[in-house]
DNA sequence: TGAGTGATCGTA
DNA sequence: ACGATCACTCAC
């Protein structure tokens, strides 16, 4: 069975998004394969008045995905080196996106590969800018997909890579992941040895 | 801990 | 038009 999430699903605050999007399959056509990938870790960045959002300096060529329909892609290009990918939230047209900080592979067996950071995903997934602004189509196959998977233990952080926003933004634990446990698959609250926080 | 990398944005 | 900056990663 599976089921796309829909606009609808996107179409509130990304804080509350972000929770129910933990545990769900991000899901990629490569090649001729779709492939699986169980969401573990995001952050929310929420509107101009969040100072580490890029929506703080109002609308922008770059940003205007993120004042666009919800569900849609924010694709960028950081560092000169790595794309990051955001899926738009809402409500509405209120700019704010979801950064899919790290997934874990579903058909890799039970062992996590490497250490976590959004630039990996998007090379793992061969994510790059023509996903920008795109919805989830059958084209390029990147959806969300309802998963069956029961998260009960949700952790929460600051994010990263903000130190140019206020205290009060950077101090916001609008950073939210989940941990899985290699032998049992369970999710679970105890952090992996590799796992830097 | 610091170099690498280039698009983007604010300022002018 | 220019220069600083950046939602990062990897090697040292």
């Amino acid at each position: 069975m599976q089921k796309i999430l829909s606009q609808t699903f996107f179409d509130r605050d990304p804080v509350t998004v972000c929770r129910e999007l933990l545990g769900k399959f991000l899901v990629i056509k490569k090649k001729w394969v779709m492939q699986k990938y169980i969401i573990t870790e995001v952050e929310a960045y929420n509107g101009e008045e969040d100072e580490a959002c890029h929506a703080r300096h109002g609308l922008t060529k770059r940003n205007a995905p993120m004042y666009s329909t919800p569900g849609c892609r924010y694709v960028y290009l950081v560092y000169g080196m790595y794309y990051m990918l955001n899926i738009v939230t809402g409500p509405g047209n209120h700019p704010s996106a979801i950064l899919i900080r790290w997934v874990r592979d579903e058909g890799f067996g039970t062992r996590w590969k490497g250490l976590n950071g959004p630039g990996k995903v998007t090379k793992e997934l061969w994510i790059d800018k023509q996903f920008n602004g795109k919805r989830a189509d059958e084209k390029t196959g990147l959806r969300v997909e309802e998963s069956g998977i029961k998260v009960s233990k949700i952790q929460t952080a600051p994010r990263i890579g903000i130190d140019y926003a206020s205290d009060k933004r950077r101090n916001k634990h609008w950073r939210f992941f989940i941990w899985l446990d290699s032998y049992t698959d369970m999710f679970i609250s105890r952090k992996p040895k590799k796992y830097k926080i």
